[in-house]
DNA sequence: GTTAGTGCAAATGATTTGCACCGAA
DNA sequence: TTCGGTGCAAATCATTTGCACTAAC
């Protein structure tokens, strides 16, 4: 069974139906592993094979696939939103370069240690954001402003 | 030497002027420190002060102070964005309520360990981000739908 | 056949901008 | 006096929504 099989099966269970742009979408997506797309990214790649996909049903399917937690949504620094399949067997991080925006993983995670230190009983923690920023060799040279 | 006039004598150091709304703006994240606030929040706390403000002032100044690095902007979940002075002899994160947006703080900032597992020199690190989501008591006893 | 999904165009809502006037230095 | 700051209204831009049509099950 395949990973692409396996979330079609999941949308099944959530009692969605399978249509050819959703399963495209999800092509994109999965080809995009550990890397984060903006929606337009997602529609262009989208467009691509099946030319007459929209905007609009680009965001409903990833508004879909973030409530079954299929996919993250980050902002970073309050620009546009930015997507990412969640590979469930490798939990991670990202480093964010703010001069072009490129992102690199980072293994490590900060959290078991940080539930341990804080012992927060009526708190039911679901989920965590960590990132790293700061500028990668090639924007540190072009001395980005700031 | 107030808070308060070490943040103004900041802003006349690089060159910004100390109006009368800009001073109301700073004095109402001072009053919020360690708490987050919406550019409405901190528009309406404005106005109580200084009933002329507009909106497009309150987004120049919070530009201008996110720039000199006097306050965070946080955008949760991509809800609208959320200001907060920067304290600096207190550095913190927080825990994050899906349910009703409340935040408190966490102490324990795991950035150090972080950077000494990962060793990165090609990277130079300005900034990072810790944010842990769940519900509080009173949410999760309405069970949240999601 | 029923219900969810889609395309389109229009709406929304936060944030930004152009421009003429105002006020701090 | 000279810039930077402000108010206002209009613009922008990502994202959302209403509606009629289409396709998956």
């Amino acid at each position: 069974m395949t990973i692409q099989n396996q979330i079609e099966q999941k949308l099944k269970d959530h009692g969605y139906k399978l249509t050819l742009q959703r399963k495209t979408i999800l092509e994109v997506l999965l080809k995009n592993k550990n890397h984060f797309l903006s929606a337009e990214e997602i529609y262009l790649q989208t467009k691509e094979k099946y030319a007459q996909t929209n905007f609009s049903t680009i965001y409903r399917n990833l508004e879909i696939l973030e409530n079954i937690e299929m996919i993250h949504k980050i902002n970073i620094h309050g620009a546009t939103s930015q997507y990412e399949f969640i590979s469930h067997n490798s939990h991670h991080h990202h480093i964010i370069c703010k001069g072009c925006g490129k992102t690199e993983l980072i293994d490590f995670c900060p959290l078991e240690e940080i539930l341990d230190k804080l012992n927060h009983p009526d708190f039911t923690f679901t989920d965590h954001k960590f990132e790293l920023y700061g500028y990668c060799t090639s924007c540190k040279e072009k001395t980005c402003k700031k």
